[in-house]
DNA sequence: CTAGGATACGAATAATTATTCGCGTTTGGT
DNA sequence: ACCAAACGCGAATAATTATTCGTATCCTAG
């Protein structure tokens, strides 16, 4: 199955210079995407990936140093995309807290859904992601920007408090978000069920000084 | 890897008659929760399993179907058990709801996280285990003990408010627990999350006519 | 005590997979 | 037009794994 290897799976072979080669890489990570989507992660292979991507797998070894490296990038650049809408919501200043917290659910709540197949085959594929530096800088980043929206949400809630209220917020949001993907629920549902998170959280953060 | 079976893959190619027999299986449950713990979903091949119980991979196929046999067998051992728990506690009526919601929780969450590798091993290595008819009917029955808890915890509320409800608490209290024991974390800090969430849900109950 | 079913064994089988490597092709600068 | 580097290829390699099956041993009924 796997040769032994310690070096870091992240770190690219080689880095595409020419057009043709760019076009390859993109080419792959697009077929990696239907591949998890449609066979799921057991079915995710290298050389299904190079099929579906209309390449030879040489040429894809040629630019990831192994099948992890395709998954990680992918996982990246999920919680990049995501992260920054969560981002964008919770900043947004024009609206007050509570209005804020309800949208970013159902914006996270709908993404995470409408991307089900993908993430939960991303999820199934990468057992040890949570590990990686990478995806613990990642949520630090989540749980920062949680916790900078709970000084205008919490104001008067010492820092300790507030450390453990963007805790909750943050793990009850991820947790129950990717639980409600795997039912495949109707939009419906995942409202219902967000503006049910959404106002306990509110309550939660109104207890802790709001 | 895998001959194709289309076989169901809980029906037992034999059922042991002798004694030794019977406890070459319980030797073979025993040593595949092991594996598990100790080497994760990844390593856990029938091999290893039948090694470390102490007997070769044919006795092993000798009443296991196929490696996937194992696996069901023990999700299906592990949720009779905190299913069980869950039924005692939310069952108890010397207790107010609130305070058996509260127990209940916490227990739960205890359980989840001192067995978070077994858990979370068994959750990897079963990707599909979700969608086969006995973890809905176990799922259903957890629901279904909820849902007769709401009766006395928001007697006010509707049948369809209460159907909600106790897919509210149960969602939330699962995947909850889950994303919580995936981080090791100290009975502190369970307990706080519990105590957190327990109260949370408390107050939507109230909200829905308790 | 003994025969026949039950049990145990583990090397062999067959399939799958990640990864490599040598060779032919394309590209872009000069 | 030419060449060196970049690129692309895919059969071959090596490792791993689930599962089978022929054979040897054990247990128990009669």
């Amino acid at each position: 199955m796997r040769r032994r290897s310690r070096k870091p799976v992240t770190a690219p072979r080689k880095l595409p210079v020419q057009a043709r080669s760019a076009r390859l890489v993109a080419d792959i990570l697009e077929a990696a995407v239907r591949v998890l989507e449609r066979e799921g992660a057991q079915r995710f292979t290298t050389i299904r990936v190079a099929e579906t991507a209309g390449v030879s797998v040489g040429s894809l070894y040629q630019y990831f140093p192994n099948k992890q490296s395709i998954l990680y990038r992918l996982q990246v650049e999920e919680w990049e995309q995501t992260g920054a809408t969560i981002d964008a919501i919770l900043g947004d200043t024009t609206q007050p807290p509570q209005q804020r917290l309800r949208t970013m659910i159902r914006a996270f709540f709908h993404s995470e859904c409408e991307e089900a197949p993908l993430r939960n085959a991303l999820d199934a594929a990468t057992p040890d992601y949570h590990a990686a530096p990478e995806s613990r800088a990642k949520r630090e980043r989540g749980r920062h920007v949680v916790r900078r929206f709970l000084a205008a949400a919490a104001p008067r809630a010492t820092p300790r408090q507030r450390a453990h209220g963007a805790e909750l917020v943050f793990m009850t949001m991820t947790s129950v978000g990717k639980q409600l993907s795997e039912r495949r629920p109707t939009k419906a549902e995942v409202n219902r069920v967000a503006d049910a998170i959404a106002s306990m959280l509110t309550w939660y953060l109104a207890q802790l000084g709001g």
